[in-house]
DNA sequence: CTAGGGTTAG
């Protein structure tokens, strides 16, 4: 009797452990009621382990019932539970339960417990719960824990809490690789994109201890994207193929989305022409990369190259799509490309907030700026911020002081508006000729205590040397030079044909106040001299703006690359241009 | 039961 029970316990948990689907756990659940081999804890473990974890798709109303039936949970029976609950749409459960451990006819909480209960504070967004886990934690004396530790860390880092995640992460007695890719995702979501470099750089300097994996590479190319820095990205791809991480889809996709952040499309398209398989998301980055580049034609025919291959597009292609054919002034393709979108053709896909943005761009930069406003009170979602706030690009663009007013109103009453805001209702007045509109506007500005970003750029030189500019920027050492040199490319732009035209654009409202000064330089034109001063003729000059730039610094970018014949490539706030033989990618400005 | 993870308007 024994012997053939034991038989089928065996028999029993090897079909347990094979099952993900639901009819074979219901009858499985029905012989073990019927044989009552579930009151047996390993049996019992087993089982909830699998309805609850494995079950595609998860069912955990199941797993409750089944584990609420249990008399006596052990802890592990427990912790599949908090975990469960920490992976399903109720997360708030898991921490109940957790709080409920030794109590009533629970054993009291161990590391693990502690470690899936703070995954469900981070999932249902739980900050309180999460903090008095960690009081608990101190309590328990489970400070050592470094898997607890890691999952502590994300906890802080999901509250952008960046300092106590690092507090927590020089707490943790063994790091691995796993931790230090949580501390670095944490950095990327809390925007400290240069510590991310700065460890990534740290581990391979550390040699064979924490190593960096895919994960890590991934984090360092995310930091690369924001930054802008391809120098750098090009050492973490260098990286990958030396330790032969190549071939991972994912971090492929990441590079061809680097490299178009970092406006080399050379060697976007290089690695995506090398990669073995690409899925929608290849695709998406390197359409929407040669969005960003302002290389509409080309986007739209990876798009039809896509379909063609039979890869459906997802909402982020179509955004890619449309974004393109805005910056590139497309708007006939735009707008047939949107109608498919409406019409259901792309897997019966709507268009979504970000589509209508990319659409409202491209009528406002064709100067349909009323069929631009009809579209946005015709959506059947709310309007956010951004869409107001590129129709307010339009106006700004064509000086439609009217429609300006009414759209900065609708973003005061979503009290949404920005020091940005202002500045292009400013310009908006000022390419109008409305003069007292500006100066009413500047007092209010003033009374609100709205201060404007200054425009920055930077440009690097050498290796890892990055130079900083502002507007009228006097704090450089080699400044005198660098005057110098503009005035020198002033004189030769003029002999071009290059008109500055530096009255309607107003960047910066305290320095346009002094006045006194005939020209001001907007800080990517000291950035481009100083390009030109110290680098060999012939040398792409590479500048990143942290604002948009203004139509006379493209118009004098284009110039240069004429007259001196150099390529510039600037980096915008939200795009790339690229300027040579006296053109640019872009269709911005006319 | 063993952490972390691809693309995305302006």
């Amino acid at each position: 009797m024994l012997k053939s029970m034991s038989i089928s316990e065996d028999h029993l948990i090897s079909l347990i452990t094979s099952s993900t689907a639901k009819p074979h756990l219901r009858q499985i659940h029905a012989v073990l009621l019927r044989t009552s081999l579930i009151k047996s804890s390993d049996i019992f473990h087993h089982f909830l382990s699998r309805l609850a974890l494995s079950l595609v798709p998860r069912d955990i109303n199941y797993s409750r019932r089944v584990f609420s039936h249990r008399t006596n949970p052990t802890l592990s029976h427990c912790n599949t539970m908090i975990r469960a609950f920490s992976l399903s749409e109720t997360p708030s459960q898991g921490f109940l339960l957790f709080s409920s451990l030794r109590r009533k006819t629970f054993p009291p909480a161990n590391p693990l417990s502690s470690s899936f209960a703070l995954k469900c504070c981070i999932k249902s967004r739980d900050l309180t719960g999460g903090l008095q886990i960690h009081g608990k934690i101190f309590r328990d004396g489970f400070l050592s824990d470094s898997l607890l530790l890691t999952t502590l860390m994300d906890f802080y880092s999901t509250f952008e809490n960046s300092n106590d995640a690092c507090k927590v992460f020089d707490e943790i007695p063994e790091r691995d690789t796993v931790s230090y890719n949580v501390l670095m995702s944490c950095f990327l979501r809390n925007k400290r994109t240069r510590d991310v470099l700065y460890h990534f750089d740290n581990m391979i300097k550390n040699g064979s201890v924490n190593k960096p994996d895919g994960v890590t590479c991934l984090r360092a190319l995310q930091a690369c994207s924001s930054l802008g820095a391809l120098d750098f990205g090009k050492q973490v791809h260098a990286f990958i193929d030396e330790n032969g991480l190549g071939g991972a889809l994912n971090l492929s996709n990441t590079l061809v989305s680097m490299y178009s952040r970092c406006g080399d499309m050379d060697k976007a398209y290089e690695v995506f022409g090398e990669m073995r398989e690409r899925n929608v998301v290849s695709w998406t980055a390197m359409i929407s990369g040669l969005a960003m580049n302002g290389f509409g034609r080309e986007a739209i025919e990876a798009f039809e190259e896509m379909l063609k291959c039979g890869v459906s597009p997802e909402e982020q292609t179509l955004t890619g799509l449309l974004s393109a054919c805005s910056h590139s002034g497309l708007v006939d393709e735009g707008m047939m490309f949107f109608e498919r979108l409406k019409s259901g053709e792309f897997n019966k896909m709507k268009p979504n907030l970000h589509h209508y943005g990319c659409v409202v761009d491209l009528l406002g930069r064709a100067r349909l700026l009323e069929k631009a406003y009809s579209l946005v009170e015709s959506m059947e979602m709310k309007p956010d911020s951004t869409i107001w706030r590129t129709l307010l690009g339009a106006c700004r663009v064509q000086g439609n002081v009217e429609l300006g007013e009414r759209v900065i109103s609708r973003l005061i009453e979503l009290k949404a508006e920005e020091a940005g805001d202002y500045v292009l209702l400013l310009n908006t007045y000022s390419s109008a000729g409305r003069w007292e509109k500006v100066t009413e506007l500047r007092s209010l500005m003033k009374e609100k205590r709205i201060h404007t970003k200054p425009g920055c750029s930077a440009i690097e030189v050498e290796q890892g040397k990055v130079h900083e500019f502002i507007v009228d920027d006097v704090s450089h050492p080699r400044k005198e030079e660098i005057y110098k040199m503009l005035e020198e490319i002033n004189q030769q732009l003029k002999i071009a044909g290059y008109v500055a035209e530096t009255a309607s654009e107003l960047h910066n409202i305290e320095s346009e106040e002094e006045k006194g000064r005939a020209l001001t330089y907007h800080s990517e034109k000291l950035a481009i001299a100083f390009g030109i001063l110290v680098t060999p003729p012939g040398t792409t000059i590479r500048v990143t703006k942290n604002l948009r730039t203004c139509v006379d610094c493209h118009n004098f970018a284009k110039f240069v690359s004429r007259v001196y014949d150099r390529v510039v490539i600037v980096r915008d706030r939200s795009r790339f241009h690229h300027f040579k033989d006296g053109f640019c990618s872009c269709n911005e400005f006319w």
